[in-house]
DNA sequence: TCTGGGGTCCTAGGACCC
DNA sequence: TCTGGGGTCCTAGGACCC
């Protein structure tokens, strides 16, 4: 049996912990920038706020109905979203994390649908009494399944949090009542491409061939179909799979129009992309750094990507940003307004099965990267950094709303006024 | 007054080469 | 001289997830 927990309105549930004088009001969470609502906290969710749209679209109802608004708060998130996995790690055989607010866990054992219930209103409890944190739990023999459930388990009346796909009969009913593009991997797109094959409900796509979707579709949908009826095809292993691509992107706080700018925001995410492929000990063979401006300005819209080839593949953060000066010469152009730009690792291998070539001149410094991983880990991101990023902060994110970093920081830490 | 996220994977199609 | 198939590389952009 797999169990799918999540917060829900994770973000601003998160900050609801440190402010219990919010639990019963709407609170809201912007993205990177103050630019998207990207977390509704229940009660705010009940007013019609929607996620991922432009905080100056809701702006309205945020006044109204005097909603709390906070910006991303990363550092309170993390620090909490790990003791929320703990806490429900205890209870399960085998944990796969998913994302900050969602956690798979799995059980070995066979019990009835009753006990299923039982055991995710109890882990609702105790995420919410040790944690602070709403979680739902849905239950089934697939992860998709899973998925299926813990959305029913939100959205469906009588549910209150907690549901789980066990029987036949159960499965039925919950897939007859979700839409198709509630499905886990079915988005709009593919919701309308089915729609037009008359498939609008979940319980419908289950009903497909898998032979047909896999034809019609992929094989990806049809691990889906499968997945829906109960047949096991999702799996994930102790370590979590070495990534294909890493990307390292972000839009500016105030537009960027010179060379010098854009060359310093991307040797920062040089930097933070490199930090992640030697965490999962790879080495890089091409890189692409792209630059835009945004699509919303009123001038046509510019957008360059530049794919850079190493001789040989690279774990030296100083061999990518070496490169970068040629690179931005072809992305950079005078006049156009930088909104975004960004690197992707785009052509991977893990170092342990790579073969150097014994004639070629490997400039990478293991040992110096090592120290540099080690001293940012302790003592702070950029704390060792690439001297091409500049030393003052000229592009600084915009979080006008940004909360106290209340359970990592000394001088965070909330006071109590008797 | 101005304001529109981030990450990963995949693929169509053009450019280029043989 | 004109015409042609097939492969690889690269870029833009779509699709999905949160």
């Amino acid at each position: 049996m797999f169990f799918l927990c999540d917060a829900s309105g994770f973000y601003s549930s998160a900050e609801k912990v440190m402010r219990p004088d919010l639990r019963k009001k709407p609170v809201i969470t912007l993205s990177n920038n103050d630019g998207c609502v990207v977390a509704v906290c229940p009660i705010a969710k009940r007013l019609g706020i929607k996620k991922f749209v432009p905080y100056f679209q809701v702006k309205d109802v945020v006044e109204k109905y005097g909603v709390t608004v906070t910006s991303s708060n990363y550092e309170l998130y993390h620090s909490l979203s790990t003791k929320m996995m703990d806490t429900i790690g205890q209870f399960a055989d085998d944990v796969y994390v998913y994302s900050i607010d969602e956690v798979f866990a799995r059980f070995n054992t066979a019990l009835s649908h009753e006990s299923w219930m039982a055991l995710g209103r109890e882990i609702r409890k105790t995420v919410w009494k040790e944690v602070r944190l709403p979680v739902g739990a849905g239950g089934g023999l697939t992860p998709t399944l899973a998925k299926a459930a813990s959305h029913a388990g939100k959205r469906l009346p009588g549910y209150n949090g907690v549901a789980v796909i066990h029987s036949e009969q159960e499965r039925v009913n919950i897939l007859e009542q979700m839409d198709v593009t509630d499905v886990w991997g079915v988005g709009r797109r593919l919701g309308q491409k089915l729609r037009t094959l008359g498939i609008n409900k979940a319980l419908q796509l289950s009903q497909q061939s898998p032979a047909r979707i896999r034809k019609q579709f992929s094989i990806i949908l049809e691990n889906t179909v499968r997945e829906l009826n109960g047949e096991l095809r999702i799996h994930w292993d102790d370590v979590r799979p070495d990534k294909q691509q890493i990307y390292s992107t972000r839009t500016f706080g105030t537009r960027v129009t010179t060379k010098a700018e854009l060359h310093k925001a991307i040797t920062g995410h040089c930097e933070s992309a490199m930090r992640k492929l030697r965490k999962q000990r790879g080495l890089t063979k091409a890189i692409t750094v792209f630059a835009s401006n945004s699509p919303h300005d009123d001038a046509r819209y510019y957008r360059k990507s530049v794919y850079h080839q190493f001789a040989i593949p690279t774990m030296d953060t100083r061999i990518v940003t070496n490169a970068i000066p040629a690179v931005i010469d072809k992305i950079y152009k005078p006049g156009i307004c930088f909104y975004r730009c960004g690197v992707g690792l785009v052509e991977i291998l893990s170092a342990a099965n790579y073969q150097a070539d014994l004639f070629a001149e490997n400039k990478d410094n293991p040992k110096l990267m090592n120290v540099l991983d080690a001293v940012n880990d302790r003592y702070g991101k950029s704390t060792l950094q690439i001297a091409s990023k500049g030393f003052t902060k000229t592009h600084e994110m915009k979080r006008q709303f940004i909360t106290q970093r209340a359970t990592t920081r000394w001088s965070d830490i909330p006071t109590i006024q008797c």
